[in-house]
DNA sequence: CGTCCCGTTGAGGCGGTTCAAAGTGCGTGG
DNA sequence: CCACGCACTTTGAACCGCCTCAACGGGACG
């Protein structure tokens, strides 16, 4: 059985990548360490797996950060998520991948093969579950993004990223009023559905109105929470 | 052991409701009939379940279909899916749901417990692998629908609007080139990130250049099916 | 026949894009 | 250590695609 191998003994560094470990996991503390196989690290830039590639295994990741995107033949890109330490990527796909997983930073990524998976997912029950509701949190997630790129102003959805990113903060036990941005301004912007400017003119409107402050282009404090909120949810017209 | 319990036997028809039956649903063969509960009839705009509702069951259409969707607190709707006979829904959500089902038309759905689900998921590691593929196909969707949304102009998201109409029917044995829209206009637009009268006018603007026809505003017949493809895949400037 | 709902069409306005240019931070090499 | 180049960000100005508001048409139903 491996139902005893979920025990979050997250606390030692790595010293093959010199990454700081984290510490509480997005994925419900499942982890895939002393199930699966080994790890691997991707340079900022490298890609994971890639559209249409065949589905050899299944990812989660360590540390660093993995931007999950999708093209259109003319170059028009539609980034789904960013993966945290803590999060699968690579989960749902059939025979082959629906996006691509490009690392935005140095990332360590842990690899379990598919066919490990499978029988796994016949074995044990339990994991089984997890990984359904490892997918089924996608699912969510992607409807969440849908209804804010598709129904909200540009004024929220960048509210509305930021929140999230607070929350996401909040739940692995980070600081959720100031934190680093991981991505890019392009990144958010395919992320949202806006182009760089009006991401940047956005971020410019929160810092002038006093919801938020930029130190740094990358360094986000949240001075409003409230307010922020507010605007995320479409209550200030 | 349930897994025999698939066999497709569609083919007579429910004299309680009326209904043809369909030939061949979308959810690759997967039918609850002989495996859950009893089936329930949903008038037009009746609520399958709401966003909040505590999740009691899952359900399989087996005729007329049902239109999922997510609220604004002010208003603004986003349609996620419309589920034709042979589609779960409500799978993937955890505690409580996180989208309304609304039937467009009378439908006949049939309803599985929660506990059934989680047991079976226990005891059939094929039952369950079909649903972790039926939600895996459901985040693909999700994806697939963000991106058109997110990126792609108004006569991109109609035209593949009805390439994916015409292919589901496809795949459904039935005819992909003309069919009946088993939504409105209005269902559409809050698809699509769409106002109605955009819609209207970008059908008018694929009729007026001959890609489909309509007869009747809710028959459609795709009259040039790669132009229209090309439109969705945004290959036309 | 009137009402209601849905779909279509038209005219004008606006939010976000496009195009252009200047500013900022950082690694690299002289 | 500074100069330079490069990638990223910010800001400005003009444009455009879709939305808003408004009116009209047609089928279903009482």
């Amino acid at each position: 059985m491996l139902a005893t191998a979920y025990a979050n003994d997250a606390g030692t560094v790595d010293h093959t990548t010199g990454f700081a470990p984290k510490r509480s996991p997005d994925a419900d503390g499942l982890e895939l360490r002393g199930i699966a196989g080994p790890t691997r690290t991707f340079e900022a830039k490298e890609h994971v797996f890639r559209e249409g590639d065949a589905v050899t295994h299944v990812y989660q990741v360590e540390a660093g950060h993995v931007c999950i995107y999708k093209m259109l033949s003319d170059g028009r890109r539609q980034v789904i998520d960013f993966a945290y330490p803590g999060d699968f990527i690579g989960l749902g796909a059939m025979h082959e991948h629906g996006c691509n997983a490009q690392a935005t930073s140095r990332a360590r990524i842990r690899l379990m093969p598919v066919v490990t998976l499978r029988q796994v997912m016949r074995d044990d029950a339990l994991l089984g579950m997890k990984l359904y509701e490892a997918i089924s949190r996608e699912l969510l997630a992607a409807r969440e993004l849908l209804m804010t790129v598709s129904q909200r102003t540009a004024m929220e959805r960048v509210a509305s990223f930021l929140v999230a990113l607070s929350r996401r903060n909040a739940r692995r036990g980070e600081d959720p009023r100031e934190f680093v941005l991981p991505m890019t301004r392009n990144d958010i912007a395919d992320f949202l559905g806006l182009t760089i400017e009006t991401v940047s003119r956005t971020f410019t409107k929160l810092r002038a109105e006093g919801l938020i402050d930029l130190a740094q282009s990358v360094l986000v404090t949240i001075v409003d929470p409230a307010s922020l909120e507010e605007f995320a949810e479409g209550r200030t017209h």
